[in-house]
DNA sequence: GCTAAGGGAGAGCACCGCTCTCGTTTGAGA
DNA sequence: TCTCAAACGAGAGCGGTGCTCTCCCTTAGC
């Protein structure tokens, strides 16, 4: 595996990783801006300036970090996924929910960074784009079985959409999955929303004066959005 | 109006106006990041330190930029909700829905500093809990006016609910909407958490990837959610 | 073995939030 | 009307930040 590599090469990816490590700790217990490149180097035991020889600066850091928190959450969705039998859909969906939202509560920090305000002046870079992409992507994969299997409950429909929204969800159904009607990937992309909405809501606080804890408010709205894009109720029940 | 109120008294709530003006303007500018006691002052025309007679610490003045912003849009909201029919219950909705979205996609610095990530170590303070149950109010209310005038184009049902839930839901209702069926209220609950998840996607970039821009996803999804708590079709329509 | 690149240390710049001290101004009560 | 405490602005200063630049040593490739 580490044919080629010379000593200066480990220790710049290893050190490379501590840094992350470092980081991503400072992150967990203050929050992006709490995050400071000299705490970071201090508690490395290095000066800071040394730091930028890894990072060009804190930006590009922070951006290494939400790469690794979009990650991640995304393995953490997939396994979830994956650990149902492949035909009860609801109990996936359900298990990719809750994996989320579990994942969102233990790293609060980490999921802000990701899905809280940008960065000020922070625009995020290409390279965050697949590894953001793995959430969607497995509800998607959800709904594209059940309708494969035939399972959904209702019916989609064509006709409502606009020329340019049918032609936007066409082009996202090209590269995601295009043998799904229109209308069950919008229904798809409505309850992706819905879900960070109320993940965020509640990380964020802002479910403390209405349903706090939110636990039975979470698995009652996520079974409502299964109902909304039609998975079949859990074959074990 | 002013009867008692002394030349320094006036001049005191003055500036804390000037400086909190300020402060927003650079806020819309830079973020809350990039919000600069030092800025503030210095654009004002005083020394830094000068300012710390009038808020105790950043945090305060954060603080009171963010009871103003849910004020903002929680009028935009209101006045959109007065502004259709009364009877039209789904115009009622879409409107506020777009008023909200609006207001967020011309004020995003000011959207993130409420609806994001919370600043690092600050916890909202009681201040903020009535202006931030304006938006939500209205949503409420017009579900309300959709149930007591009948017009609900769905039986809401009760059996599903856990205790606990229950017991939650209970208490909401009991201070908002006494009258209304709980499971109206939880689908209001999650109508809302889907139109801000919504717009936060969009103001943060989250739906670069798929539809963007996302004006006409957004009135369908609004369309989508305003079926899901049951308003009939537009009486214009 | 030489040389160029890699990498750490340190000083320094401009900024930040915040505190403290020191005069000045203001306004309310004697 | 005079007095005196409170309110206020200016300035210096502390410890922190991101980031740059220079210096010097080490490492790796020719």
């Amino acid at each position: 595996m580490h044919v080629g590599r010379t000593a200066r090469e480990r220790a710049r990816a290893e050190l490379t990783r501590e840094i992350k490590d470092e980081a991503r700790r400072q992150l967990a217990q203050s929050g992006s801006d709490g995050l400071s490149l000299r705490a970071v180097a201090r508690q490395l035991g290095m000066v800071s300036s040394a730091l930028y020889r890894y990072f060009p600066n804190r930006d590009h850091l922070l951006t290494a970090l939400i790469v690794d928190a979009y990650n991640a959450v995304g393995v953490v969705a997939e396994n979830a996924n994956a650990a149902a039998a492949p035909t009860d859909l609801r109990v996936r969906w359900g298990n990719v929910c809750q994996a989320v939202r579990a994942w969102a509560r233990a790293h609060p920090h980490e999921y802000a960074l990701v899905y809280g305000s940008p960065v000020p002046g922070y625009h995020a870079p290409e390279i965050t784009i697949v590894p953001a992409a793995r959430v969607p992507l497995v509800l998607v994969a959800i709904v594209r079985d059940a309708w494969a299997g035939g399972a959904l409950t209702l019916d989609p429909m064509q006709a409502s959409f606009t020329p340019l929204l049918a032609q936007q969800i066409g082009n996202l159904a090209a590269t995601v999955a295009p043998e799904l009607p229109q209308d069950l990937l919008v229904r798809a992309l409505i309850a992706w929303t819905q879900l960070f909405g109320m993940i965020s809501f509640e990380v964020f606080g802002h479910l403390v004066g209405s349903v706090d804890p939110s636990d039975e408010f979470f698995v009652h709205a996520v079974e409502r959005m299964a109902d909304f894009v039609g998975l079949p109720p859990s074959s074990q029940g």
